[in-house]
Order: structure tokens, then sequence, then C-alpha cells
DNA sequence: GTCCATGCAAATACTTTGCAGCCCA
DNA sequence: TGGGCTGCAAAGTATTTGCATGGAC
């Protein structure tokens, strides 16, 4: 990505263009789901002086302006189920509650699905869906 | 549950039957989806004395027995990701590697199905897919 | 009796916050 | 020039670790 683009990108989310904030959307873009630390790892070989918690604000910052996300991963996660079977979870953006979701039709379909789309020589061993919306009233 | 069968769930993944791995397992099967604090909140409230570093062992083990599991969650999450188009992802257990997996008649598929299922009153804002497995070599 | 498990506390991440000074618009 | 942004360091939070003691089998 041309720093152009990077300057256009997060001058048109009404952020101001500071040389920080375009090395850490470089760095992002250049980058496969970075860890933070990876992330500062790689910004600080040609920046040093760019301080850890400027890069977390810089980050909280994107994802608040949907400049970058958040991706979830299996590790250092706090909450904890004791279902086995199994299942999906709904998230609910209004009270963050976590229900379990059963659809063994989906999951039918698609195990059926994954079997058939070689999906770039990867083999599934098992999935879960996120789904994110509220609960009516 | 019945204790009886607590018991057994831990004495079966051969694991060694002590009153603090009775109790997480009880509160964990009693509650939705805790964080480590909440579980310990309901534990303290009959056995003050066990210690948080027991629960934060007893759950490393019950996870690595199967006997819970971790749940993804949208908070406290490191990985980070400038791509904005939804999309999902495939988790490698082999190399920890993420890599993006993009699916547009998938997603139309879902997007239909959620629509159609009525699921517990939940108004399915968007969703994401978690796929793990492995690359082949 | 043997080990595995626990309690406790210290250590280690990881992330957030406060604030003075800086700099983009 | 002004208000948003940064650097720095301290504080806050979450989780892990080490080790002596205790308890399950």
């Amino acid at each position: 990505m041309k720093e152009k683009n990077i300057n256009f990108l997060i001058k048109e989310k009404g952020l101001r263009v500071t040389p920080q904030r375009v090395v850490v959307l470089e760095a992002l873009t250049k980058s496969n789901h970075p860890t933070v630390e990876m992330l500062t790892e790689i910004i600080h070989k040609d920046h040093p002086n760019i301080a850890i918690g400027t890069i977390y604000k810089v980050l909280e910052t994107f994802v608040e302006k949907d400049l970058a996300k958040k991706v979830l991963t299996k590790k250092d996660i706090m909450r904890y189920d004791a279902v086995l079977e199994p299942h999906h979870h709904l998230y609910c953006t209004d009270t963050d509650r976590i229900e379990d979701y059963y659809d063994e039709e989906l999951n039918e379909y698609l195990n059926e699905y994954f079997k058939k789309k070689n999906i770039k020589g990867f083999m599934t061993e098992k999935f879960s869906i996120q789904l994110t919306g509220r609960f009516k009233k």
C-alpha cells in the first residue's frame, strides 16, 4: 500500500495524519494478523522511538474508526464453557451476554460444504461460528 | 449436575478427584460462560479458601482434558487485522498461523439461512467463522 | 508412601491511564 | 493557535510460576 493511500485512509476517517499512525497502519497492512508485540517489533526496526503506549492507542483508534479489526484467538481468553458438544455462540452487543447456539442442520451442511470445498490446502478439523447481534426485547 | 457425575467426569479423564476440582467444575456447569473473575466470585461464596491460582490451574487442566472449553470473546484480544472486508479465519493448529478466508458463496448462503431461521429472538447482524485445522505440507 | 495438587506470594505479561509537551490542521 | 496526539512512566489487571505443604489414591 502506498503512503498516499494510507494518508488518505486516515484522513478519510476524520483522524489527524500523524507519522505514528502512518507507520502503524503501514505495518498492519504488511503483516499477517500480528500481535501488538509483533507490530511493535516491526515498527521499532525503523522507528524505535514510537512508544508502545502510542501503538496501543493508535490501534484502539483504528478499531473504533474501522481501519482495523481485532481478530479472535484461541489463547489468552477469559471465558469458559463446560458444554462439551460442539456449538456456536451468539454475542449480544447490547448486553455482552453470550449464549450457546446449537444447530445440527447447519453443522451437517457446513461439514459437507467444507469437505467438498478444498480451501487453500487446508484440512478443516472443526469450525465454530460467532453470531453477533442483539436479542429482541 | 450431581456431584457423583462430576466426580465421574473428572476421574474418567484420569485426573485426581479433589474438592477444588469438583467445586470448579460444578460452578462451571451452573454458570453461563463465566470469566475467571465471575467463577471466582461464585466459588468464593461457599469456598472462600480456594486460591485464584488454583482456579486458573484447574481450568487449564480441564481445558487440556476437554472438560471445559475456552470461549472466544471480542475483548482483551491481541491480534489485529487491517483487512476490512468481512472474512473468516483459518487457524492452523500446527503453526499458530492465521489466514484470512473469503467465501462469498458461503456468506450469501449463511445470510439467507440466518435470515430465515429465527434464532431465539436473536437478530443477527454479522457472523464470522473460525476454521481450525492444518495446512497440508 | 508417592506424587500430584493446592495455597500463597512473587513474578510476569499485557494493557490502560495521566499528564506535560508537541505538532497537525 | 488550539485541541488532538505522543512519549514516558506509573498504575492497573490478568495470568503464570515456584515452592513448601497437603491430600488423593
